[in-house]
DNA sequence: ACGGAAATGTAGCCTAGGTTACAAATTTAT
DNA sequence: ATAAATTTGTAACCTAGGCTACATTTCCGT
């Protein structure tokens, strides 16, 4: 049996089309997305909040957000710290300057994502619930690509 | 100020065309999603290796994945109380059926996915890494769509 | 103005996934 | 055959994001 990788397969790794250190690479950035996306969700449901029911407090984004409200502190408490929002005790939340920059941006894919899928004919419901996924995966260059098929049509 | 949604609100929730329970449903099934990501991500890495160099050792699948091999070991313990695959201390990984199974659907949709994005025009390194991160959260509704689409071509 | 309801905060626990540092087993090479 | 290198395992720690249970603060209605 081989023992790994080290010398004799170092040929098969050349010659593959999709080599370890880029995949890993790849799945490492999957990964540093990740923990960008709680960030998004929040200040994108904050931003909603705000315009359509004037604020946003902790129950509604815990509601919002399908968690509890224990969790909706201790994330904002995060978001805070990192410079996304504004918040005091027992006061309602606020976006920072790139807070509401991060939120735009996200509504803007979040909607190009949705009307995307629609496109391919996928339903209404499944396009919203899957671009809830994929929203956080989209690269500029893909959803420059996605825009473009969009005026196509 | 208007606390929270509680009365004065309902009306405004029932206007919006994405109502709170429905998006919190959503965002709770993008978050349940999450957890299989990892197992895909390690059954379909665990396959590609058995191929690519007869089999999947712990190292192979650090590198793989670029994580520490710490990682590794831990997330196998948890993949095979959970059926997906079978280890034994200092031996080679094995996927069970349903591990092989699992991996490949997502050879499958990951190929399709990576396929698609590319027919946008996408370049192959972007449409690589996208797909890495968007792979996980296409529903059978939407794959449908994306191999539809790519036949009409 | 005050008492109950709602909202917010805090303590403590859980899982998952990441790490470094060190220990033990297995291969490999001399 | 044995020493060195590699691989694998283990201990202990970190962050993020869930949770329940309980304490505190704020708001609202009488």
């Amino acid at each position: 049996m081989p023992r790994s990788v080290t010398k004799k397969n170092q040929a098969a790794v050349a010659l593959n089309p999709r080599p370890p250190a880029q995949q890993a690479e790849n799945l490492r950035r999957s990964r540093r997305d990740r923990a960008l996306e709680t960030a998004q969700d929040y200040v994108e449901a904050i931003a909603d909040l705000s315009v359509s029911i004037g604020e946003a407090r902790v129950v509604d984004l815990a509601r919002r957000l399908g968690v509890t409200h224990v969790t909706v502190n201790r994330t904002l408490a995060r978001l805070q710290k990192i410079g996304f929002v504004n918040t005091k005790p027992y006061r309602a939340i606020f976006l920072t300057d790139t807070g509401r920059k991060l939120a735009a941006e996200c509504k803007q894919r979040h909607e190009t994502v949705t009307a995307f899928l629609r496109s391919l004919g996928i339903s209404e419901k499944v396009a919203e619930l899957d671009a809830e996924g994929i929203e956080h995966h989209v690269s500029p260059e893909t959803l420059a690509a996605f825009q473009k098929q969009l005026k196509k049509r």
